[in-house]
DNA sequence: TTGAAAGCGCTAACAT
DNA sequence: ATGTTAGCGCTTTCAA
């Protein structure tokens, strides 16, 4: 930045400033400067401004698998959203194992992020410690913590299943089973297990078709093994409820190869509003999880928090809503 | 840090090596020291710390679209590679335009990443500019560009495709048709649309069956609609191949709606080995991209080149070897 | 194994 | 609108 100074004849102070956006600097001047500056082939330094200004840019986001379209679909406008403001995303991924986070947040928060975004209510202890001190504002989507670190973007991942329930019910559907949900490392997928349970419960329904489908990412393969299983269990099951689209489209390929008709024989509803569920044949009943509204009102929220404006005020709860999408494959016969 | 020092009755320079892991300090005196860090909730400043070592421990990796399975397996390969050198990725993604990837590039080098991934070997001018006087690698990867920057961890498209309509001629196939790559910004959709135009015109077929698909992402919606453009242009067409497996199952479902057999009355065949490839009814033949070898390649490389070990070196042209899946969707009767 | 001095490249704060 | 001074929090370098 000398150098450039230098060869516009300026004090490293205005080439500094020429190089922000609103700085005050004559027009003709920042013009000598950024012409000099690529003649230089000069590349800004931001780790020296970052470090001088103390901010960085950063919003660390954790997610749990960056190969899922969901989650791709909250990071995606996320990222569109806060790059409006100059801030850039620091992703990172889990695996669905809560120790693999903590080490992440441990990591990102050296990084100095102005904001920290998490993927469901459930972290280690070491990990509310490290967030409660890092003095940055941290938001948890994807659920409705009980017990907040500090704001939240989400919905219940129970309440939208027992939605699903109630419609099924309503529909005429009393065997009603489920696939998924039984590993600790997906809290929203047994979040979702526990919400169909406990409102089959209410409704004095069988609540003990359940299969497991094993450790998260659960998918279509997954999704095929657990309806088999499914089927030789509980072979008078007239719906199936999946984790996920995935492993709905899964478990509607194991039928389709079984010679089963969906949703004659059988219907399968899942989670996600996945592409797919909206082009296999049949199409796939499911719930939208609003993914993208999740990671713009998630934006939108750390533009505010971090522009300073607003003296920190409290932590605040924003509800997404969940939308039921009743497709091809649980329509009543 | 100087806190910290204080309250371990030591110099920060021996907290600083304290929080090394090579460094050399008494196993004694670092207990102290990180007990005392700990006790008073300090968290190292990455920040300060690049600035003064100029190393940043970043790895930039541009890919067209986070939402897509084939880039997340390659950064999810390269991130976890890279994470044992201590490298963490800076992810960006240019929605399959050049000048958006011009944009991030320009970004992302002021944050002094220590190498940098793109995807794909076509850039704008200014973007190789950058690239060449950046002063670290550039490993250009999912293709074999003409005319590299630096390094290269690919394959070619154009010749993966030869090999797909070799074989399908092989199986007495004839009229083959191409659903996809026409925008020029999926530039690899665009090659691989040329390697079976040229590989159809080598075996004297006629390469008129080419249908479009639209801007990219061209997902399982986009294939279905071409497909039925395709039934009503070229209602006489063997084997579609498609750009992508997502169009390939978007294609299949629109045949399955139109009471069409696949592969008895029309055969299918994709690219990527997406997983809906090996579980949809019929699965569909594909070839895959070695998606996660491209990024553990291109993570070795990395590591070597930034351990600095060596002399820098010339530049590497490194080639992976895309597999072709025969499957259900294109078994001759 | 530990410490002291200097400075990485920028910008906040103040002055003009 | 521009310049001067000081220093962000570490680590390199040299010394002991």
């Amino acid at each position: 930045m000398k150098d450039v100074a230098e060869a516009a004849g300026v004090s490293p102070m205005t080439v500094s400033r020429a190089f922000k956006r609103d700085a005050s600097v004559s027009a003709e001047t920042r013009e000598k400067i950024l012409k000099a500056a690529d003649e230089l082939g000069y590349v800004f330094d931001a780790t020296a401004s970052n470090l001088r200004s103390q901010r960085t840019g950063f919003v660390a986001a954790i997610i749990p698998s960056i190969n899922n379209a969901n989650f791709a679909d909250t990071v995606r406008a996320l990222s569109a959203c806060l790059s409006e403001h100059d801030l850039q995303i620091l992703l990172g991924y889990t695996d669905y194992q809560i120790e693999e986070e903590e080490r992440l947040i441990s990591q990102m928060l050296r990084r100095r992020p102005e904001a920290i975004v998490l993927t469901g209510g459930k972290h280690t202890e070491r990990a509310r410690d490290l967030l409660s001190n890092a003095g940055i504002p941290v938001i948890e989507t994807w659920d409705l913590p009980e017990r907040p670190i500090g704001h939240v973007v989400g919905f219940s991942n129970a309440a939208a299943m027992k939605d699903m329930v109630d419609r099924l019910v309503a529909d005429g559907y009393r065997r009603i089973g489920f696939i998924g949900g039984d590993d600790k490392g997906d809290t929203r997928g047994a979040d979702r297990r526990r919400g169909v349970v406990s409102a089959l419960g209410a409704h004095g329904l069988d609540t003990t078709r359940l299969i497991a489908a094993g450790a998260p990412p659960i998918s279509m393969r997954e999704g095929a093994r657990a309806m088999a299983r499914m089927l030789e269990h509980y072979p008078d099951t007239e719906v199936v409820i999946c984790v996920s689209d995935l492993s709905a489209y899964g478990a509607l390929t194991e039928c389709q190869r079984r010679g089963l008709r969906v949703p004659d024989d059988i219907a399968i509803v899942g989670f996600g509003n996945y592409e797919i569920s909206d082009v296999s044949v049949p199409t796939i009943s499911t719930i939208d999880a609003c993914s993208a509204e999740i990671g713009r009102v998630t934006a939108e929220l750390i533009a505010e928090l971090v522009d300073g404006a607003k003296p920190a005020g409290k932590a605040r709860v924003i509800p997404v809503h969940p939308k039921l999408l009743l497709r091809e494959s649980s329509a009543r016969r």
